[in-house]
DNA sequence: ATTAACACGGATGATATCTATCCGCAATGC
DNA sequence: GCATTGCGGATAGATATCATCCGTGTTAAT
């Protein structure tokens, strides 16, 4: 059981562009850049969040990538469900109903209670992801990653790549 | 992102043998059959229930598996990592020290945010684990989807089985 | 109108993980 | 000795993830 690393792609990007001041955007490949990424795969995450009204897409020269809503509007849980798809993790197979014991469909009306201790467990871990946005994330990360050296390289950076 | 079937397999036969007379044992052929399982893929997960202090092996002509301690005491939790492995299905891979702005390594002494928030989500899907055992899952399962007939059927079965 | 820059999506391949099977070995009880 | 059973390594196929390439359509500047 493992979480796509395209989701800590994805949030890492949805900070950077949360700082971006509104009407500008990021190209793809400035957004690939800025973390030594492969730009041609990363896209493909990019357009999957573009898709789930995350990000908003404009083409054309002066195209780019911005955030669809506010950062603070944005959950680590939209993001990981726009970029892993929303299926739970646990899938119950129904296999009660195979083997010499089966039950019967009737027996099975409603959830084992395998499948109902997981989906809980897994409601849980979707509560704590929506419970932190992406304005949480830029904040934590700026008063603790963010020495004033790296600050400026970063606003300069910005500068520079924002269209 | 997915939960690996063996984990349904090995909570369902855990419950089986949670009602087996103490002293006595089922071999991975009998827990194969029970559910229809593919019994030399299935042995493997046995074989790591085992190794995880979960199940207690016996070898030899007579030999099986049984319940290494009370039902009451094996939680969906510890079935889970002994199938799965216990390592944190988010990875930070630190990404935050790549790229034109890459965070110092003096930067970097604390966990990031995005990784903190994720430790925490799977922390709360641990302990929704970690809360339900193999004795809460036969009591609903015992109730909700056994009549008297397939109650006598598994009676039956299980007396021909045991060992 | 032409052109350059860009997002989009399909096609394809590489790599890793999951699923499944097989076989030799060790342990056990008769 | 001998049959039965679990253990672990080796192997192979299926599926999912990671990555790249290229053609298309869109946009804005020239
Ligand atoms: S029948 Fe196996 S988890 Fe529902
Ligand atoms: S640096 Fe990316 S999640 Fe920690």
């Amino acid at each position: 059981m493992r979480i796509s690393e395209g989701v800590e792609w994805a949030v890492h990007l949805c900070g950077v562009l949360g700082v971006v001041r509104d009407g500008y955007s990021l190209t793809a490949g400035r957004l690939a850049e800025f973390h030594d990424l492969p730009s041609d795969y990363l896209a493909k995450h990019l357009q999957a969040l573009s898709r789930a009204g995350i990000l908003t897409a404009n083409r054309g020269v002066s195209g780019g990538y911005r955030l669809a809503k506010p950062a603070r509007s944005i959950t680590l849980l939209d993001i990981t469900l726009a970029i892993e798809g929303s299926e739970p993790a646990f899938r119950c197979t129904e296999i009660r109903r195979q083997g010499p014991c089966a039950a019967t469909p009737a027996a099975c009306k409603h959830i084992c209670a395998i499948a109902q201790a997981f989906m809980l467990a897994e409601t849980q871990w979707r509560k704590a992801l929506a419970s932190v946005t992406v304005a949480d994330i830029i904040r934590t990360a700026a008063s603790e990653s963010f020495d004033r050296a790296r600050r400026q390289a970063f606003q300069d950076w910005l500068n520079n790549a924002v269209k």
